[in-house]
DNA sequence: TCTTGATCTCAAGTTAACTTGAGGTTGCAG
DNA sequence: CTGCAACCTCAAGTTAACTTGAGATCAAGA
């Protein structure tokens, strides 16, 4: 007979998401997901759970951070449970920045376009080094220049 | 009086590229680029070196990893100076797998657009989800899709 | 009740691409 | 010959997103 708890345990979440146990774990160290506990400490899930966790494995392969995502998840209505509207206008925003990281390859695209068969490299002359020199002074550390964060 | 030796200080070369000298030395141990060295013992770069770290800058951009970088300027012909049209080669390579990531980029809106306003987030039928789930599966640690920030 | 697999916490390790710091040397203008 | 900025090496720190390991506890079937 199947189990008709609407709670599941770390390991069950884990199989029908593909998420590991561990990185559960430390989405709600995070404060992605929450989970309740069993008497004996154990984390139990509401199915509501597996909604988040998807929302959460979707923006990342669109390439966000869980930082911009946590803060996503914190825009919802506090106090209900969000509805299908909810998650959808996540997703418009979203939409939003995806947009802007295509037109900025493209972008890269037609400069490399132009360079091609040029072979220049010069710092001084090359138009696909040079037309993204400024947007890459943005303080220390490594530059990511694609898909950099707001 | 302006210095007319070839050979340039790890200084001038992070003045002139606008990489750190913490960077440059960093590259140099990794193989990315090649120094001499004085009597005693500082490096000393010659103009050559300019072209590969322009070259390295500039990959940086389109989202490569050093350690694709590394590979690309390992392929270059051993023994004899890079020519313009082995810059252009290495250009080219490049630019199919620019192509390959716009690609999928676009992919991903497309099924975004179908998304948004359905809300579903299942993932037994979002496609979004799972449309991508395969190519997801690359390794394990920190996934980056798209070439962005920590 | 026993046993075994699943969980728990907490600390430390991993990767990329560097930066920072400590402690010491070099090289050039004056 | 001095002084001092620039350079050197080596070790450790940084961030993201987790993983791995140790040592201990929980839950459930036989």
């Amino acid at each position: 007979m199947i189990k008709t708890t609407d709670l599941m345990t770390i390991g069950e979440v884990a199989d029908r998401t593909g998420v590991s146990v561990s990185a559960l774990r430390y989405y709600e160290e995070e404060g992605l997901i929450a989970a309740l506990r069993s008497s004996g400490g154990q984390r139990r899930f509401v199915r509501g759970e597996l909604r988040r966790i998807s929302f959460v494995m979707i923006s990342q392969q669109l390439g966000f951070s869980l930082a911009q995502i946590k803060m996503a998840l914190d825009s919802f209505p506090k106090g209900r449970t969000p509805t299908k509207a909810d998650w959808a206008k996540l997703s418009r925003t979203f939409k939003g920045d995806l947009d802007k990281r295509i037109e900025a390859l493209v972008q890269l695209r037609k400069r490399l376009d132009g360079c091609i068969g040029c072979g220049c490299l010069s710092l001084k002359h090359c138009a696909l080094y040079n037309a993204e020199d400024k947007a890459n002074k943005r303080g220390v550390g490594p530059r990511y220049i694609i898909g950099d964060q707001p």
